[in-house]
This record gives structure tokens, C-alpha cells and sequence, in this order.
DNA sequence: ACTAACTCCGTAGCTCGTACAGTATATTGG
DNA sequence: CCAATATACTGTACGAGCTACGGAGTTAGT
């Protein structure tokens, strides 16, 4: 995963490598999901048989480890841009690059960055809140809170787009569906008045972008009193 | 999962009801973890055969979802606490229980609630939160935004005791060995810079109290700038 | 009683990951 | 140039685990 092993070694020649490997299984990943991604799919896309591919990956639980990483963007580099926009464009990218391909969500999508491309994501801002003035740690902290809320936005996103199994209504309408049979007001008293009013959004969009940008701001808000704070006392 | 199914039918008694079978599940799946649980073995604690369980469980993944809500416990009663202390506990016990259940984290962790007592939860955030003042549907992003957060620093004290596979080092000693051994300075400034300062913690009491509450705050701090805000003009 | 609806059982089938043993190929050393 | 050896890949087969299916016993309605 890390791109380190030179060395002329004995046998034949390496017909594949773990990158083209990565590479056909996020392939199936991406066009069938992660539920119908068989090692034998991957070796037959290939055109190599299924344990040929044990040559360069020791389990299936490995290669998909190293599908999320490879997998994953290049991060916006930040240049000279205030720490909030960088971090906004930063948050936006990662969910949507989540959204893009659900079954990054349905490989252990909470575990830290392991993998090279994954960490220059967190490299990116880091560097961000360290240079506001934020202490190592800190910025630590934001950073994976940040992460943590890209991730979540996009599993509701991707929860609000059919994943919830109700019969024959998807989306939010199947969600507030559900509730809307079994939540009473006696033992739901909130829920079942925030029902009332909507607050579940009505189109699809939810969580889109209004409600995006709005809980992104709440923590920005706490960000920013943090680096004031730190401001006058370093 | 919603206890709702009355009615005199015809044929013998069920001997088991799907409380049971969730329940003996759940007690395997504390024990051995989530990729120790067996129908088989569901099925032999509970003395019958394991096709019995398909009378109260169309499939597995069913069974899972209904561990997913029989496990939780009841949230934290709000009384006339400040919504800021509440929400604290709630959080906090959010993430407790989570961590308390490791499997918990295996079985789809980001979707929202689809249970009467994961609603349960959800209802008691909302009442607090609208209770001081904010509109139905930022209510709903902050509660959603709060058990997101629960969610990723339950998995993150689960990934640091043991999960990231380093071999022969678990924990942060782990994560950081890695760390160290494959980032530069060169391409990984802000990290590798972190990481000289020990921003990833010592102890393996990381994330446990303190990093814990300041991430809470930091959101807490956004929240209560919108509260004034609202209170101004509502 | 008789039948219909229902619960539970045993068996068997299917899917999928992967261990193993064999064969072909390239590199090294004599 | 020719072994010897390490390596890449193949085919077969095994094992784990979920579940479809048909049968046998059980209770309620008529």
C-alpha cells in the first residue's frame, strides 16, 4: 500500500500488481456494491483465477483496506485560504467523495486513516488549524470531529436515498413513514411534535446542503471562540 | 420489534418469542463478538434447532436490527436540567453504551434510529433542545449531529484499544508506530509535526475524558450561539 | 372429528473465502 | 549453459455458515 518493494527477485514476473488489483475491485465495488463483491469477480475482470490474487493480498479483509485508501481523493490543497473556508471545502469534499461510493461506508468507515492518501487528507488540515493558531492536539481534535461529520452526513445521505427498508417508500418519505406509524405524542412527546413540523425536510435534499453547511457551522462556531481563545492566551 | 402482534391463532404455541431470540443473541454477540454469532449457536442456547429462529426472524440481518434496538438502554431522563448538562450526559452515555458494545459499532452504526427505544432517545434530545428554544428542524441536526459524535468517539476508543492491526502493538503505541515509521516531514508536514508535539496522546486514555469533552464543547459552544440568536429574534 | 393454520425439525443445497499441491517461469550460481 | 531454487499462477476441493424445503407433530375453529 505504502508503493515499497524494489528488489529483482527470482520467479516469473509479476503479472498484476496490488494497484491493479485495487483497482478492478473498487470497480465491482462501485458498479454492484460492496455486498456483491466476490473475490472471483475481481479475479475474473482481471482474467487471472481467484488465487492468483492471494499473491498480492493475503485476505479479502486486506484488500479492502487498501481499496479505501486507494479510493480515495486527492485533498484541496489549502494555499492562503482562511482556515473556515478550507475547512468547509475540506468537509464537503470528504463527504461527498463518501457519498459517491456507499460502500466506503460499509467498510468500517470509523477507524482512523491507515493508508497514504487517506492520511494526507488529515495532513491537509492539520496544517490548517495548527496555522490558526490552534495547539497540535487541538487541532487533532477538530480534525476528527470534522471527519466524524463528513462521514455521518454522508450516511444519512445515503440512509435518506432507499437503504432504509421500508415497503415501496424510500427515502425520507419511508423514513417519516415508519414514524409516523408508531411514534405517539404520549411516549414521544418531542419526536412526535418535531413530525409535526416537518423538521425531517420534505425533499430529498435533505441534509443537501442547507442542513450541511448548518450543523458544519455550529462546530465552526465553537472553533472559532476556541481560536480566539487561544489567541490571547498561546 | 415493536411489540404489536395480539390475536388467538391456530397452531401450537410458540415456544420462543422474539425477545428471546434477540436477547440470546445479543448475549453471544457481548461474549464472542459480532463475528462469533452463529444462528447455529443462537439457536443451541436457546435448546431448539436453528431453523426454529425463522419463525421469529425472516433473515439474519433482521435479527441484527433488532439487537441493534433491544440493546439499547433507556436514555437519561432530562427533568429541568440545562440543556447543556443534559445533553452531556446524553452523549456521554450514547458513547458508553456504544463502547460498552463493541459489535454495536459492526452493524451499520450511522443509521438513524428505526427503533422504539433508539427513538426514545432521539425524542429526549429534541424536547431539551426545543425546550430552549430552537426551531423543530435544528433540533433535529443538532441530536443528529451530537450522536454522530457519540458514534465516532466510541469507535475511536475502540479502534485504539487493539483493533488497528499493527503486529504485536495495539492501541495509540500502535496507530503512532505506524505513523512514525511511514510519514515525512516532506510530504506530511502538519501530521509529522503533530506527532513530534504527541498531539495523539500517551496513555490509552486518549479521547477518554478530556479529549472527550473538549470536542463536546466545541460543539456546545456552536449551539449556544444559535440559542442566542434564536432568543433574540425566534 | 376434521381440517386448517402453525411451530419446529432434519436434511440438503448454495455461496464464498481460502488451503493445498502441482506446474510453469525466471533468476542465480557453478 | 545447466542445474537449483524461488516465485507466479492454476485447479481442485474443503469448510463455514445462511437458508430453502418438505415433513411431522400441535392447537383452534367448524
Amino acid at each position: 500500500m505504502w508503493g515499497r518493494e524494489p528488489g529483482a527477485r527470482r520467479g516469473p514476473r509479476p503479472g498484476l500488481s496490488l494497484g491493479l488489483v485495487t483497482e478492478a475491485a473498487i470497480a465491482i465495488a462501485d458498479a454492484k456494491g460492496l455486498a456483491g463483491l466476490r473475490m472471483s469477480d475481481v479475479a475474473a475482470r482481471l482474467g487471472v483465477s481467484t488465487m492468483a490474487l492471494y499473491g498480492y493480498v493475503a485476505t479479502k479483509e486486506e484488500l479492502l483496506t487498501a481499496m479505501v485508501d486507494a479510493a480515495v481523493p486527492d485533498p484541496p490543497e489549502p494555499g492562503t485560504a482562511h482556515w473556515r473556508d478550507y475547512l468547509t471545502d475540506w468537509t464537503r469534499a470528504h463527504r461527498d467523495h463518501l457519498a459517491g461510493r456507499p460502500w466506503l461506508l460499509d467498510i468500517s468507515p470509523l477507524t482512523p486513516p491507515a493508508g497514504p492518501r487517506g492520511l494526507a487528507w488529515l495532513d491537509r488540515a492539520l496544517t490548517v488549524l495548527m496555522r490558526s493558531g490552534l495547539a497540535a492536539d487541538e487541532a487533532v481534535n477538530v480534525a476528527t470531529t470534522l471527519s466524524a461529520y463528513a462521514t455521518s452526513t454522508a450516511a444519512l445521505l445515503r440512509g435518506l436515498q432507499g437503504s432504509v427498508e421500508d415497503e415501496a417508500a424510500p427515502g425520507v418519505a419511508g423514513y417519516t413513514a415508519t414514524l409516523d406509524r408508531f411514534v405517539d405524542a404520549e411516549n414521544y412527546p418531542g419526536l412526535s411534535e418535531a413530525l409535526r413540523s416537518e423538521a425531517f425536510g420534505q425533499g430529498d435534499d435533505w441534509v443537501e446542503d442547507a442542513d450541511f453547511a448548518f450543523g458544519l457551522n455550529l462546530l465552526f462556531d465553537g472553533v472559532e471562540v476556541l481560536i480566539s481563545r487561544r489567541k490571547e492566551q498561546p
